[in-house]
DNA sequence: AGGTAATTGAAAATGATTATCATTTACCTA
DNA sequence: TAGGTAAATGATAATCATTTTCAATTACCT
């Protein structure tokens, strides 16, 4: 199964360089060029990238930039929660800029589509199931996995 | 946060000599002492644990098998469903003999206690989600992550 | 402008998992 | 029930994503 990065159909903070700045600022790290094209690559290219596809996209705009940098810049993205981590199986870590509206995921295993979606319902049930247990929710992985339109009419046209 | 396998609480297949054998031959595989103490052992001793972990307990048996078999056949394993992969962060795959009622995990971040939990709620919800996007569901992944009611008492105090 | 601690990039290290391959073994058949 | 054969094993090497190291460079505070 090849995995695409995909558009994300939610929005996003600004990517403005004032914006990207003060993120930057806002982890107490130094702002430099290759923390700026990373983000504007990050903001501007296609969401739910690997460290490897978003180094490829950033060694376009500036090829000195070393995967070294975006990887450990990713991490402390991560850390401080301006991007948001994928993790779907043994396969690399994807990543997304997190944006207002939490969301979670779901993937078609045949082509990788990957279609973002919200359910508050689902959320309150998760706090309630916690609450059960006696624990205090700070985050949790929804992901879903089947097979889109496309590939289910697909691999009912190969059973033929 | 140091994770530690732990016991499920949930029932699983007869361990008897006769159903591992039938488990093995149903897959199409020869029956061999290897797997059939691997078998043995994911039965037995505690649940969610990792390749290593199993490892290290079957060499305490057998101190002749070698970890690339035990890797293989907990692959095999979760490929035909027997045995279920979990996959938390970037950390190493932790596996369970896949019970007869599925149900997800809630993990404390601080200690790695793991409870397991089923809730139909949820699982009707998402085959909802699912649905409105044209796909077929086949699998999902829900973890939640929190801190547990020990976790929060000792973060509590800390503060003071 | 200069000092200094943070950052960078190249390369090596790590850690989990998978592949290779020669040897051994399960199990079908005569 | 022995013997042939494809499957399984285990030691080792390979792979792949990610992290660390470290010397050279740079941001940014005086």
């Amino acid at each position: 199964m090849e995995k695409l990065p995909t558009k994300s159909t939610y929005n996003l903070p600004d990517s403005d360089d004032k914006t990207l700045k003060q993120m930057i600022r806002t982890m107490n790290l130094r702002v430099t060029d290759q923390r700026l094209l990373i983000l504007k690559v990050l903001h501007d290219g296609l969401s739910h990238v690997t460290a490897q596809e978003l180094y490829e996209m950033v060694i376009e705009k500036d090829s000195e930039i070393g995967f070294a940098t975006v990887y450990r810049f990713l991490r402390t993205l991560t850390e401080h929660n301006f991007v948001t981590e994928l993790r779907m199986g043994g396969a690399p870590a994807r990543y997304e800029i997190t944006p207002h509206r939490h969301h979670d995921h779901l993937t078609c295993t045949q082509c990788g589509k990957i279609c973002e979606f919200e359910n508050h319902e689902i959320e309150d049930l998760q706090e309630r199931v916690a609450l059960q247990f006696g624990f205090k929710l700070t985050s949790h992985i929804l992901e879903l996995y089947g097979l889109c339109t496309d590939c289910q009419r697909m691999s009912s046209l190969e059973k033929q």
